[in-house]
DNA sequence: AGCACGCCGACT
DNA sequence: GTCGGCGTGCTC
């Protein structure tokens, strides 16, 4: 038998699949191990055959078979998405393959029936059986050589430890019972589940997944970042138990592989986690949930830069699975293109959105308003939001002029006072705070910004509360972040401030006053979306204040008070900023109503290579209804210079495959050698 | 990507 | 004379 099988490499370089002969009958999806030039690789089997046009002497056999396989429809999704996204075969299906952990086996004891004469221990021991023999081993062989016991070896599961929560099987409101019967009345179809937070959309999610169990369906929940997202893992959990399989990071190798296993068997039929959880091996794929859909999280940015909503979408296509998107902010494509069913108020018990003030910062150079510090000192707990990492984000002699940068990438180091560090945020450089002007030997310099390390000082010094700062810094250790919600939610009293991981998932009831200091700082970034993400920012940010009894309110400083996103925040008029922004992409013909394509050229040092292939790609990829712009230099990062080419297009997969024909051909171009490419297909 | 083959300079 | 630089080509 002949199998046609993918390496799994990394390089663009090569064209598989190669054939091999295969002793016996392998399938589609089969995990390989095989002699490969001068070396052995691991490959994945793509196809079968009787016949090869190999010639005979070149033919030679796999070296094995492994035990586990992917699905065939994995193996279909990958293929899939090596084109869709302009990567390579052995890449996407790397994606889909188990993960690099083994299977554990521990001894496992069970009683034979025979009767003996045993001691009270013994008979303890007896007892509790069958069961993993654990230390208990010694004992129980003693038993087996008497006949009384049977001891074999089985493999064992390395359980990740969950927090169990309380499950609370409420009744559906009449919009949550309007929605689930609209989802459970349409198999295959895609629904987007629009509702502010607290509005109810977990308890829709669970039933619906309940449902699909029922049908004899397994489940993909797709959440953002586990770490920030606990209360909806929590509650699959609680609901489901042991059918349902968590994929997290934190999971050790072992787990990881457990996890996937027990999918692949079908033991688990819910595979809850992150972005990569939309490869999870579930078979008889009923339904997709995606949770906070407008998460930027979905989008991976290693190769293949996948997008896992849209390969959600594609997966419950080929699988005719059902798929439900939420959110309390969704993207303008999301709403544009699938049914909503909208989830108007919170559930009972929960208040009202609190009220959003708009405060203009425009020629001030505080880095709080008055009215905010007010609100603060008199609020007992609040939660301060502000996009921007360390102590000042730019430094400068005052005599002089010289700014201090990365001596890496085009960019301003930022100072971290706690450290006595410039840090740069893109290639993690480091170096000590001057004490003077190298250039001019001046000892005076200027400190432009605040971050969150300096408003965590001024709010420290100007209010008499516990403050705790949640950012990339002091979340640097991924168990000091659950810890120190905790101790926020626990507190009394206290300010929680933070970059934008603080308007994520949690809930704190009892958090009265939200304040989004320099709301503009996502406006500012010249990025078709931005308005998109100051809106999301704002209006989860409103979710998460005041879901006591209390009441709560929001304040949002700013220096563009008039910006469209702003005013629907303000008014938490999430129709009329969706209406709105939908209208500005119908004018630019921005997506959804075209697509982007992203090429980025790079190489170390001289910007003359990244530029020569840049400038043969532009003139390469010709597509219909193909608009090019560039290419267009792009700041140098990690010591790589890098141009950049944007396609927007009307005629999508002409203009997939007119990329990925250019960029592999250049690729393979020995004059481009020293060139790295990274194509994204709908870049965010 | 790896890895070998092959053709040129500088060292025991 | 040989050791080793990396340019070139191949992998079922």
């Amino acid at each position: 038998m002949i199998a046609r099988v993918e390496p799994l490499t990394t390089t663009r370089r090569l064209s598989g699949p190669f054939d091999y002969r295969v002793e016996g009958a392998v399938e589609v999806g089969a995990l390989v191990r095989m002699p490969f030039g001068h070396q052995k690789l691991d490959g994945v089997v793509v196809g079968v055959a009787e016949t090869t046009d190999v010639a005979p002497e070149k033919l030679v056999d796999v070296t094995s078979v492994r035990g586990d396989s992917i699905p065939r429809d994995l193996v279909d999704l990958a293929l899939w998405m090596a084109e869709e996204y302009c990567s390579t075969p052995a890449r996407a299906l790397s994606l889909v393959s188990p993960p690099p952990g083994k299977a554990k086996t521990a001894f496992w004891a069970e009683a034979t029936g025979v009767e003996g004469r045993v001691n009270a221990s013994q008979e303890a021991l007896l007892a509790r059986l069958p069961g993993p023999a654990g230390g208990d081993l010694a004992a129980l062989r003693r038993l087996e050589k008497r006949g009384l016991v049977a001891i074999s070896s089985r493999v064992a599961r390395r359980a990740p430890r969950t927090n169990p929560a309380a499950d609370r099987l409420v009744d559906l409101s009449d919009a949550q019972a309007a929605a689930l019967a609209a989802i459970e009345a349409a198999p295959g179809a895609s629904h987007l589940l629009h509702g502010v937070t607290g509005s109810g959309k977990t308890e829709v999610y669970l039933r619906a997944a309940a449902e699909a169990l029922e049908r004899g369906e397994g489940v993909i929940a797709l959440v953002p970042e586990i770490a920030l997202t606990p209360q909806t893992v929590a509650r699959f959990a609680a609901r489901f138990g042991d059918t349902v399989a968590l994929l997290h990071s934190a999971l050790s190798e072992g787990e990881r592989y457990d996890e996937w296993r027990r999918l692949r068997t079908g033991e688990a039929r819910i595979a809850v986690g992150p972005r990569s959880a939309v490869f999870a091996p579930v078979s008889n794929l009923g339904l997709i949930v995606v949770d906070e859909e407008h998460d930027a999280s979905y989008k991976h940015e290693g190769d293949p830069r996948y997008d896992a909503r849209h390969v959600a979408a594609y997966r419950a296509y080929q699988t005719g699975a059902r798929l439900l998107a939420g959110s309390a902010t969704p993207r303008p494509e999301t709403a544009h293109s699938t049914k909503r069913l909208v989830l108007p108020t919170r559930v009972a018990g929960g208040r009202d959105l609190p009220p959003v003030r708009v405060l203009d910062m425009r020629g001030s150079h505080h880095s709080l308003h008055p009215d905010t510090r007010r609100a603060l000192g008199a609020s007992r707990k609040s939660i301060v939001l502000l996009n921007r990492r360390g102590w000042s984000n730019f430094l400068s002699c005052k005599s002089c002029g010289k700014a201090w940068e990365c001596p890496n990438c085009d960019v301003a180091l930022v100072l971290h006072r706690a450290e006595h560090a410039l840090a740069c945020h893109h290639c993690g450089h480091r170096e000590r705070v001057p004490s003077r002007c190298d250039v001019c030997g001046s000892l005076a310099v200027a400190r432009h910004g605040a971050g969150t390390e300096r408003v965590e000082a001024e709010l420290r010094h100007a209010l008499d509360v516990p403050v705790f700062r949640l950012d990339a810094d002091t979340a640097a250790n991924k168990d000091a972040v659950p810890e120190l919600l905790a101790r926020f939610a626990a507190a009394p009293e206290g300010l929680l401030l933070g970059t934008q991981m603080v308007a994520k998932g949690h809930d704190f009831p009892d958090v009265t006053l939200g304040v989004v200091l320099d709301a503009d700082s996502t406006l500012r970034f010249p990025d078709f979306r931005a308005e998109e993400r100051t809106f999301a920012l704002i209006a989860q940010l409103a979710g998460r204040a005041g879901r006591g009894p209390r009441g709560g309110r929001v304040l949002v400083q700013t220096t563009s008070p008039d910006a469209p996103s702003i005013v629907a925040a303000a008014q938490h008029d999430s129709d009329g900023f969706l209406k709105g922004e939908l209208e500005r992409r119908r004018a630019w013909r921005y997506p959804p109503f075209s697509d982007l394509i992203r090429v980025v050229t790079s190489s170390l040092d001289d910007a003359r290579p990244a530029h020569a292939a840049a400038t043969r790609l532009a003139q390469e990829i010709v597509a219909t209804d193909t608009e090019l712009l560039g290419p267009a230099p792009l700041f140098r990062l990690r010591n790589r210079e890098r141009f950049q080419l944007v396609l927007k297009t009307t005629a999508r997969a002409e203009a997939i495959a007119a990329t990925g024909a250019a960029v592999e051909a250049a690729a393979r171009d020995r004059a481009f050698k020293d060139v790295n490419f990274s194509v994204d297909v709908d870049p965010t």
